[in-house]
DNA sequence: ATAGTCACCTGAGCGC
DNA sequence: TGCGCTCAGGTGACTA
């Protein structure tokens, strides 16, 4: 999936196309996707106020409440123009007064879309979410104190909504390579100072990848089908075998979880 | 409370 | 070409 800069890549891709547009239809083709999909008729009609991220979830505000959406593994958005054909996978369509279709594809079905009326933090999957990465919440000290006792790898730490938002499979390794920590190291024995490094890692990460537009490994491309470009300022990710490109090691892949994690067993410690 | 595993679903790539 | 297997960017639910 999009990790959360393919989700900022996709929020300011639809952004322009849908901001005060009023939706004037909706077309569920598929009832559910991880969950049900319930879209009251009430929304019809309301103008698009803002488009919002919290986590990996993009938030269409509407007026009396807001649409969540989630991309799952291989979700995307795209910007179509009324009266195209959908094809397949194509789950859901939100038709603008514009002319502009907002189109949701999911192969995998992971995805997930609601609709909350206000306050819409308080929908139950946005309510006990950590803080975002990119926020001064996010600091040294809060992961160094989280991080008390806690046995459990600190990649799979890092990836806990609960304790911070968005840093996913891709960038989690990628963070823990700059900041020159095994994936499998146990959380609790992550010195302050590594703390503050791996925050800035994680900071320095996702921002990059922003910039370049997100990640494309197989099938993200944004909301005009472009792919992203940071794939190819990954360091560890998806390169086991290969030589790293600071001291030349090879690089290792290990399970930490379920998941893949690669790392340069001479870099990181 | 914590750590680990399973489940959801489709498609791509590989070896045979 | 086709079959069977493994793997994939997420995350809530379940078990011990």
């Amino acid at each position: 999936m999009p990790e959360l800069p393919e989700v900022e890549t996709t929020r300011l891709g639809i952004l322009p196309h849908i901001k005060n547009c009023s939706l004037c239809r909706m077309e569920v083709r598929t009832p559910r996707l991880r969950w049900p999909i319930e879209l009251p008729a009430e929304l019809k009609g309301q103008v698009v106020q803002d488009v919002k991220r919290r986590a990996k979830y993009l938030l269409i505000h509407l007026e009396t409440g807001a649409l969540i959406l989630h991309l799952g593994m291989s979700g995307s958005l795209k910007i179509v123009k009324r009266g195209s054909n959908a094809g397949k996978h194509d789950h859901v369509d939100l038709e603008f007064d514009n002319g502009n279709v907002l189109r949701f594809n999911d192969p995998r079905k992971f995805g997930s879309l609601h609709f909350q009326k206000h306050p819409v933090e308080s929908h139950w999957l946005l309510k006990n979410l950590g803080p975002e990465p990119l926020s001064p919440h996010f600091n040294g000290t809060y992961l160094f104190e989280r991080r008390r006792n806690r046995k459990i790898a600190i990649k799979n730490f890092i990836m806990d909504a609960k304790i911070v938002v968005g840093v996913g499979n891709i960038y989690a390794s990628e963070a823990l390579f700059r900041a020159d920590i095994r994936p499998n190291r146990a959380a609790g024995l992550v010195s302050q100072k590594k703390c503050a490094n791996l925050v800035k890692a994680i900071r320095q990460t996702l921002q990059e990848a922003i910039q370049a537009g997100g990640t494309t490994l197989r099938d993200f491309t944004n909301s005009e089908g472009k792919p992203g470009y940071f794939g190819q300022q990954l360091n560890v990710y998806g390169r086991d075998g290969e030589p790293c490109y600071h001291c030349g090691t090879a690089i290792k892949m290990v399970k930490t979880g379920q998941r893949s994690s690669f790392y340069c067993p001479s870099c990181q410690k």
